[in-house]
DNA sequence: TACTATAATCGAATAATCTGATTAGCTTTT
DNA sequence: AAAAGCTAATCAGATTATTCGATTATAGTA
């Protein structure tokens, strides 16, 4: 049997990937240049192989290299879940848990949702970031964040999903508008260019006209919305029409708004909301517990 | 971020737990029992919990120590293949195959396996352990085996399975006893305790008993053999009949005996042959090359 | 040319790990 | 009851590994 690489060079080997700088890594690592140097030469002497290319100033990570960081990152994600797990008496419930969501989602139900966390958990330590769905699966997996709260369908890139409820589509419309499309909408006796839409970064544009069946792209206004907020503002202000979820509308945020609440298009229009996971994670429990939780404060929760 | 435990303790919380002694442990691990014992009361205190109940004289895993030594079997698991990945440039077919295989396929398709796989893979170096379904369940998970070539069903314990092939069982009778039962044979036929089975260990007995329809037990022999060959001779030397899987057969096991081969009972009658490991090993590719390899020299390949 | 930034190298300081001897508690043997 | 044999824990000292700061070499840039 081989000697096994200190967990301390695998991590210093991460932050190298991460930064791809000597510096930075070492910085990140609270170590010196030297040491993070002399650690990443010692890994690749005990690996018996080379994972980066030297090129007198610069380096490049090898296949070899990329498939190490690979699985050194799942070991060290394993290591840490092992400590939080220990850390907490086994109490699948205590510890930190770092939670992804997207915007459109955050703002209507990360309020009560860490509240009742807190109230039923207090000894979860909850660390929440909100950013695009793209942005979310990176730091997923770079073990950066634990559980990602997610519209679906997602491209999973080998991570594992949970369905956990829907969101129900309306349309929110000018008074104007909404007499002229009656309800359910039907979009062809809207104006073109009269449907606002969030910018693209963010994946409720393509669920909603997906889900509302919005064939006619004519109708869209080529103006995009950063977020849902100031879509709503931008639909009242320019006498248009949007897609609104529900959970947006439970929270209020056309609290003040004179637009009309109306069912889109024909048939059921929602989106899926899940969670989404490292398949290799070894806190499936605490995932369930949440999704519990989670599911109280969506609109339709289709657990179990 | 807590410190994280090092690997070496981690290795010998395992020792400790395979040895259940101090001593022992310290030993397989190449260390002064002092050594050890220091390492596991480090583990304990940065791991914040108690591991182990101390007793005066001698010592007893708490529940969290288990759980512990559960992840900490994979986290070493997954660190050694890393290792070996790294250290056979990244080809799957180099370095250490640990395969454990049941003593009613090894002796027919080890030889003629191992042999292709020596030829095509000359880097790779087999070890091969053969023992009882349930002695090499025990060697997989405690990551002291990396693949079993098993008949199936068998309880998976979390583990997963890849169906490669069948094995049709025929049944093999003096000749007396072959002109009284027909063909396919009618059980009815036969006299009592007349049919010869291995000792209850072997997964066969079960495989043959269910695959074949033997419904009356009236018709079994209580004297079990304790290996394929035994149960040929036993079954010639006492004018009875038995079951025998064709690999045996293809491999010449009756060759020299005046046993009549028959088609057992009615309908379909086979085992079939999987390869089962940790559904969180890093070397499915590699099993995957097994598999097809192994499916040449099974009677009926069922890969794909 | 001087300046900045990069990664590698080296010796010395520091931290960790390991050992062997010893202790203390308990069981078995004499 | 005493002695011998295990057990695991402890401790001082030796050994080994790790880390740092300073320095070097190389390349790009002002």
């Amino acid at each position: 049997m081989s000697k096994l690489p200190s967990l301390k060079n695998l991590t210093y080997l991460l932050a190298l990937h991460q930064h791809q700088n000597f510096n930075r890594a070492a910085q990140a690592c609270f170590v010196s240049q030297s040491t993070l140097s002399s650690g990443i030469q010692n890994l690749e002497e005990q690996l018996g192989c080379q994972l980066i290319e030297r090129d007198h100033k610069s380096f490049l990570f090898t296949g070899m290299g990329e498939e190490v960081v690979e699985r050194a990152r799942e070991i060290l994600t394993h290591t840490e879940e092992l400590v939080n797990f220990a850390q907490s008496q086994g109490n699948i419930m205590e510890g930190p848990l770092r939670i992804g969501c997207i915007p459109t989602i955050g703002p209507f139900i990360l309020g009560p949702l860490s509240k009742a966390l807190k109230q039923n958990y207090p000894k979860l330590s909850l660390y929440i970031r909100e950013d695009t769905t793209h942005q979310l699966m990176n730091l997923l997996r770079d073990g950066d964040l634990d559980v990602l709260i997610l519209a679906l369908p997602v491209d999973l890139q080998g991570n594992q999903q949970w369905v956990v409820g829907k969101d129900p589509f309306k349309m929110a419309l000018v008074p104007e508008l909404a007499k002229l499309a009656g309800e359910p909408v039907d979009y062809n006796k809207l104006p073109n260019k009269s449907i606002f839409l969030l910018e693209k970064e963010h994946c409720m544009t393509g669920h909603a006209v997906t889900a509302c069946r919005l064939g006619n792209k004519d109708k869209i206004n080529p103006f995009t919305a950063s977020s849902l907020h100031s879509l709503i503002q931008m639909a009242e202000a320019l006498q248009g029409a949007t897609f609104v979820p529900q959970m947006a509308i439970d929270a209020g945020i056309l609290n003040g708004s004179d637009l009309i609440i109306t069912e889109p298009g024909d048939g059921e229009a929602y989106r899926e909301i899940g969670l989404v996971f490292r398949p290799t994670t070894s806190r499936r429990q605490t995932f369930r517990k949440l999704a519990e939780v989670l599911a109280e404060f969506l609109p339709i929760s289709t657990l179990n």
